[in-house]
DNA sequence: CCCCGGCCATTTTTT
DNA sequence: ATGGCCGGGG
C-alpha cells in the first residue's frame, strides 16, 4: 500500500491501528482519506481478515463513498468487511437474532410520522389531552429516553415524582406495546434494542465481540448515548476502537448527539493516542481564518486550529440587502457574473441557509434569472402523501399485524370507510388485542351495515391477492399490480389538477426506485425494499453529472463542499435562530453551524444579510448576526460595511419574554375601534388604511408607501 | 361519510 | 405564507 502521499499526521492516524484511537479531524482534513487508506493498509499490508472489520458511518452516502473509496484502492477484497450506517448495521444484527429478546424478526421500521401518528393514538388512549401533551413532544422525550437506554419502566421510576414525565412514562409504555403488536420498531429501537440483545444475550454478544477485532466509527461527535454503549458493547473484547470525528462540527446536540462522547474518549480510554488532523487541504486562507475567528468564541472545546498551505484567495465578500428577495437577486446576478466571467458551472455554487423556509425567495430569484437549481431536503419523496400510501399497501402485505398501515390506507382511495367503522374495529381489537386486518377476516360480530362490510371484504380480498401475488411476481409487476388494483393512479387521473398530475409523476418515479432496487440488491424481497427505503434519505442520491446550483440548509451540507458558497440571512433571530439565542449551549452549537458553513467553501465565501424579511407572513426588521461581527474586519472584502450587532427589536425582544400571542388585545391610546377599513394615521408612514388584521398585526395599504404590516403591540395607531 | 373553511403553529432532521 | 387539523354542515 502506497502511503507516501499522506502527511504525517494523517499516516500516524492510518498506521496506529491497535488499541484505541481518536482522530480529531478538522473540516477538509482528508479525513475520508485517512479512514480508507487505514482500511486498505490493515487488509492490505497487515493481511487483517477483512472479515473483522466494522466501519460506522452515519448517512448511506457516507457509507456508500467509503466502500467506494476502499474499492478503488484495493478492489474488491474489502467486501467482506461490514461499511454500514449505525441504523443499518443494527437491521442486520436484529434480523439475524431479535427473536432472542421476543420480538419477530420480520418487523418493519416505524419512521418519524409513523411515530406521531401512534403516540397520538397512545395519548389519547392514556386519557391524556394531545393540547397540553404534544406528540411531538412526548415524541422526543421518548426518543430522548431511548437514546439513554431507559426502557418504560426505568423511565417511570426516574421521573415518577414529575406530573408531566410520569405521565409520558404511561404513554411510552403504551406506545412501545403498540410498537411491538405492529410489529414495528422506530428508529431509537434500532439501536435500542440492539443494545438490549447484545447486553442479554451473551451468546450473540460473544459472536459480534469475537468478529469485530477492529471498529472505526465516523462523524464520532454525532453519536448519542445510545450509540455510544453499541459501540464500546461491539469492541469490548479486543478495544482497538477508532473514532473520528471533529468536536466543532457537532451540530446534531438537539437530536441527542453527546458532544461528551467525543470530548471524553481519552478519560473512556486512558490509553487512548489521539491524531490531530489540522492541515486543511479545501478551503483558502481567508476562508479558514473566517471559520476559526467563529469557532475560537466556544469554550469548552478541544484545542485546534485548521491551517492550510493554500494561501490568500478572494476576501470573504459581505452584502447587506433590503430584504429576502434582494438578497435572492443579489445571489443570483452573483452567480450569473460568475458563471460567466469565470467559466464555472453551476454545480459549484450552493447556497446555504438556516431554515426551509428561506429557500422559497431563493427560489424565486433563480427561477427569474433561468438559473436551474435544485433544493435538496424541503420535502422528502418518501415523505409524500401518494408514496406513502403506496408504501403502506406494500408494508401491510409485507406486515399484515401493522395497524398504522392499515388504518392510512382502508379508506385511500375513498370507499366510504370512515372514523366510526375505524373506530368499532379498533375497540374490539383493545379487547381481543388482534390486529385490524385480522379482526377484517371475520365481521359478523360487528354492527356494520352490508354496505361497508361488503367494501371491508372487498379490500382483504384484495389484500390477501397481493399477498399471493408477493410470492410469486417479481416486485416491480407486484407494485404495478398493487397501483394497478388498488386504482390510486386512475382515481388520481380523475381529479385532472396538476397537483395530481404531479403526484401520479411522482408514482412513476416510485416505480423507478423500485426498478433501481431491483438492479442493485442482493435481496429482492419487499421486505428488504422496505427496509431500505426506511433507511435512506433524498441525499444519497445526488447526482454528479447534472449541473445545477445547490440549495440546503446548513444542516444537510455538513460533509459537503463547494467552490462558492452563499450564506445567506445571517441574522440575528434566524442565525443564531432566536430560540437558540438566551441558552449558551445552544448558541456555541449554532456557532458550530456557522463554522460548518463557512468551511464548505473552497475559493469563494459569500455572506448576505437582509435589512427585512418576511417570515411566517410577517414583516420584520432584521440586523446582522452576532456571528458576522465575529469574523475578523480584515477578512472581508473592502467594500463590506460591518455593522456593529445592535439590540433587538422592541416586540422581539418582549414577544418571547411576556408571550405576547396572536390573541392579546393591541394596546392602542385608549382607542379599540380600529377594524378593517377604518383609516388611521401612523406616525411614521403618515395616513393608511386597514386592509386585514390578525392579531396585534395590522395589514395597512399606505398613500404612496405601499402596504405594510404593523404590528399594533408597541406602536400607536390613531383613527382619523 | 365527505368536504370545506377557519384556527394554529411554524429550527435544524444523517436514519 | 402555508400546510395540517378539527368541527360543523351537506
Amino acid at each position: 500500500m502506497d502511503l507516501t502521499g499522506l502527511n504525517k499526521d494523517q499516516l500516524s492516524a492510518v498506521t496506529r491501528v491497535e488499541g484505541p484511537l481518536l482522530i480529531l479531524a478538522g473540516a477538509g482534513s482528508g479525513k475520508t482519506r485517512v479512514i480508507t487508506y487505514r482500511i486498505a493498509h490493515m487488509i492490505e499490508d497487515l493481511k487483517i481478515s477483512p472479515y473483522s472489520l466494522l466501519a460506522i458511518t452515519f448517512t448511506n452516502k457516507a457509507a456508500k463513498e467509503m466502500r467506494e473509496r476502499v474499492n478503488s484502492l484495493i478492489g474488491d477484497r474489502a467486501k467482506d468487511m461490514w461499511i454500514s450506517t449505525f441504523h443499518s448495521l443494527c437491521v442486520r444484527i436484529l434480523r439475524r437474532d431479535i427473536e432472542r429478546i421476543g420480538y419477530n424478526r420480520s418487523f418493519v421500521i416505524y419512521d418519524t410520522q409513523d411515530q406521531l401518528s401512534l403516540i397520538k393514538e397512545c395519548i389519547k388512549e392514556c386519557g391524556l389531552r394531545e393540547d397540553s401533551f404534544k406528540p411531538s413532544s412526548v415524541l422526543s422525550a421518548i426518543s430522548g429516553a431511548k437514546d439513554k437506554l431507559l426502557n418504560p419502566k426505568a423511565f417511570e421510576a426516574r421521573y415518577f415524582n414529575d406530573f408531566r414525565l410520569s405521565k409520558i412514562s404511561k404513554v411510552y409504555d403504551l406506545y412501545q406495546r403498540k410498537l411491538k403488536s405492529n410489529n414495528a420498531l422506530d428508529f431509537d429501537d434500532l439501536i435500542f434494542k440492539t443494545v438490549e440483545l447484545l447486553k442479554t444475550d451473551e451468546f450473540v454478544r460473544d459472536f459480534y465481540q469475537r468478529k469485530f477485532q477492529y471498529v472505526m466509527v465516523d462523524e464520532y461527535q454525532d453519536t448519542n448515548h445510545a450509540q455510544y454503549v453499541l459501540i464500546n458493547l461491539l469492541s469490548e473484547m479486543h478495544k482497538n476502537l477508532c473514532v473520528v470525528g471533529d468536536d466543532d462540527q457537532s451540530i446534531y446536540g438537539w437530536r441527542g448527539a453527546d458532544i461528551a462522547n467525543i470530548l471524553d474518549f481519552e478519560k473512556d480510554y486512558k490509553d487512548a493516542f489521539v491524531v490531530k488532523l489540522e492541515q486543511n487541504y479545501r478551503s483558502t486562507e481567508v476562508i479558514l481564518d473566517g471559520a476559526n475567528s467563529v469557532i475560537k468564541r466556544n469554550l469548552g472545546r478541544k484545542n485546534k486550529k485548521l491551517w492550510t498551505q493554500l494561501k490568500e484567495g478572494e476576501k470573504i465578500k459581505l452584502h447587506k440587502a433590503y430584504d429576502e428577495k434582494d438578497e435572492a437577486n443579489f445571489i443570483a446576478r452573483e452567480i450569473k457574473k460568475r458563471q460567466e466571467e469565470e467559466d464555472r458551472n453551476l454545480r459549484d455554487f450552493a447556497l446555504l441557509y438556516r431554515t426551509n423556509a428561506q429557500s422559497r425567495a431563493l427560489e424565486e430569484a433563480l427561477i427569474k434569472h433561468s438559473i436551474s437549481y435544485k433544493i435538496f431536503g424541503s420535502l422528502k419523496f418518501y415523505d409524500r402523501k401518494e408514496i406513502k400510501d403506496i408504501m403502506a399497501y406494500l408494508r401491510l402485505v409485507q406486515n399484515p399485524l401493522d395497524d398504522l398501515a392499515l388504518k392510512r390506507i382502508v379508506n385511500v382511495p375513498k370507499r366510504g370507510i370512515g372514523a366510526k367503522t375505524l373506530e368499532k374495529l379498533e375497540e374490539r381489537a383493545l379487547v381481543t388485542g388482534e390486529s385490524l386486518f385480522g379482526l377484517l377476516h371475520d365481521l359478523s360480530g360487528f354492527d356494520l351495515s352490508t354496505k361497508v362490510k361488503t367494501t371491508l371484504n372487498k379490500f382483504v380480498m384484495m389484500i390477501n391477492s397481493f399477498m399471493d401475488m408477493k410470492e410469486i411476481l417479481p416486485l416491480t409487476e407486484f407494485v404495478q399490480k398493487v397501483i394497478d388494483n388498488t386504482r390510486y393512479v386512475d382515481e388520481l387521473k380523475a381529479e385532472d389538477t396538476d397537483e395530481a398530475r404531479g403526484r401520479i409523476e411522482n408514482i412513476e418515479e416510485f416505480k423507478s426506485v423500485v426498478m433501481e432496487f431491483m438492479q442493485n440488491s442482493e435481496e429482492k424481497t419487499l421486505e428488504e425494499f422496505l427496509s431500505s427505503v426506511s433507511l435512506v434519505s433524498d441525499l444519497d442520491s445526488i447526482d454528479e453529472e447534472d449541473d445545477f446550483v445547490t440549495l440546503m440548509t446548513l444542516h444537510s451540507a455538513k460533509g459537503l463542499e463547494f467552490p462558492v458558497v452563499f450564506l445567506a440571512g445571517v441574522e440575528e433571530g434566524i442565525f443564531p435562530i432566536s430560540r437558540a439565542m438566551l441558552d449558551e449551549n445552544q448558541l456555541e452549537e449554532e456557532r458550530r453551524l456557522c463554522y460548518v458553513g463557512m468551511t464548505r467553501a473552497k475559493q469563494i465565501l459569500y455572506i448576505t444579510y437582509a435589512n427585512e424579511r418576511t417570515l411566517y407572513g410577517r414583516r420584520n426588521h432584521a440586523i446582522a448576526s452576532r456571528f458576522i461581527s465575529e469574523i475578523d474586519e480584515s477578512l472581508f472584502e473592502e467594500n463590506a460595511k460591518i455593522e456593529k450587532t445592535k439590540p433587538q427589536s422592541l416586540y422581539d425582544r418582549y414577544k418571547d419574554k411576556y408571550k405576547i400571542g396572536q390573541d392579546d388585545k393591541p394596546k392602542f391610546d385608549g382607542q379599540d375601534d380600529i377594524t378593517v377599513g377604518s383609516k388611521i394615521k401612523h406616525p411614521k408612514f403618515g395616513i393608511g388604511m386597514v386592509v386585514a388584521k390578525t392579531g396585534t398585526v395590522y395589514t395597512i395599504a399606505f398613500e404612496g408607501q405601499g402596504i405594510k404590516q404593523i404590528d399594533t403591540t408597541f406602536i400607536s395607531l390613531s383613527k382619523l
